[in-house]
DNA sequence: ATCTGACCATTTTGTTTAAAAAGTCAAAAG
DNA sequence: CTTTTGACTTTTTAAACAAAATGGTCAGAT
């Protein structure tokens, strides 16, 4: 098309072959993804592509570092106006849940075919980890403040409680196929992840409630 | 040798296939060990092997259940006589760290490799939570009993525990190298396991005080 | 009843070759 | 000057085949 579209943003070229390989991302995967099917895909050329992106593996990392912002972005605008340290950790545990849906239908879980995929992964998970441990290290270290609850540091505790997130998540996963993933299964993760939570927010403040620093 | 050795119990064929068998698992994974090998290192022939065991996924279950066998000996051997339940969960998660080293230097978590013991070692993993879980349960539930803890369902709880308890072990794993695991990892793990431990029982504790069900 | 060497069948491993994909670049287009 | 392209080179993957290794069997020896 050689006009400017009307009433919506024009979407920068990089917008539109970040769109692009996101969606091959989600449906085939890092490695069944070609840079010449994106070209096509945005009638564009291979050559095109390397214009914007120094190579493959630049431009998915782009488009998961795109993922991982708008998780961001929505955990802030869930977090926003809450006074509440519990209240706070529950959101932030659903919103992961909701995160972890799209990172799956996204296929950056897809275990199966991740060989190339996974130095990439490696480093923006571990940023993602980081930023969370962040997040909920001041959640944590606010809810001391107000007295309800008790632990020796708020940045070790915030460690412990999202592994332990990722953990059950992983154990969680293991026990069914991993190519599915029915609505009752994901619920029952769920059930689980918020269960542990709430006995693990209770720990703390049964150390509040009893002066216990570690 | 064609006498009896003296002052020990005479190993019975069975049991010199299953120990040779078990040093080549913890050295070498159940890949990397061939029945030849084996064989020759109790000079034995491999179809002698044959004789004694079917094949070799059979050969390296016995040698698996054995330590499973071992392992709840010991769990069964240090709860006796405790009467406090949070004390029986401590010692518990102390026994199952040591069993976790133990199948670590036996490369049963070799993950890299272990494709073609994965349908062996999931009944069997299967067994192991199910027989933990069950005593996890027993363990919970005199603790309600006894009005320390809280919760709704003891055997909900023991499934939420143990599932926490495996998520952490591979989250921790998860973050260093396959191969290898120091001392001090391996310590690092070991507290970040009684640290959740402890917030976890705590927030069973908390739910008794306030008469929380869920 | 226990064990063996010789044997078979299947899997794994290497090797070669062809195709596919990643990545480059001089030059064209705007 | 920025963006784009087709033609090109290099690297990676896939297929096909042969050779070696391994699991498993069996008639017969001890």
């Amino acid at each position: 098309m050689n006009y400017t579209e009307v009433g919506t943003e024009p979407e920068s070229k990089i917008d539109i072959i970040l769109t692009a390989a996101q969606k091959r991302l989600g449906l085939f995967g890092y490695e069944k993804t070609t840079m010449q099917e994106i070209a096509d895909d945005i009638a564009m050329s291979k050559a095109a592509l390397y214009y914007y992106f120094p190579d493959k593996e630049s431009l998915f990392k782009a488009v998961l570092e795109n993922e991982q912002n708008e998780y961001f972005r929505l955990i802030d605008q869930r977090l926003e106006g809450l006074k509440d340290a519990e209240k706070m950790i529950t959101n932030l545990v659903d919103q992961r849940q909701i995160l972890f849906q799209r990172f799956l239908n996204l296929g950056k879980f897809r275990v199966a075919d991740n060989h190339k995929m996974k130095p990439l992964l490696k480093e923006l998970y571990k940023n993602l980890r980081e930023k969370e441990i962040s997040i909920l290290t001041k959640i944590f270290q606010q809810g001391k403040d107000d007295g309800i609850f008790g632990f020796d540091t708020a940045g070790e505790t915030a460690i412990l409680f999202s592994d332990m997130l990722q953990g059950i998540r992983i154990v969680s996963m293991k026990r069914l196929h991993l190519t599915e993933m029915s609505t009752e299964e994901t619920h029952n993760m769920k059930v689980a992840i918020q269960s542990t939570t709430k006995i693990f927010i209770n720990g703390l403040k049964y150390n509040a409630l009893h002066n216990i620093k570690k």
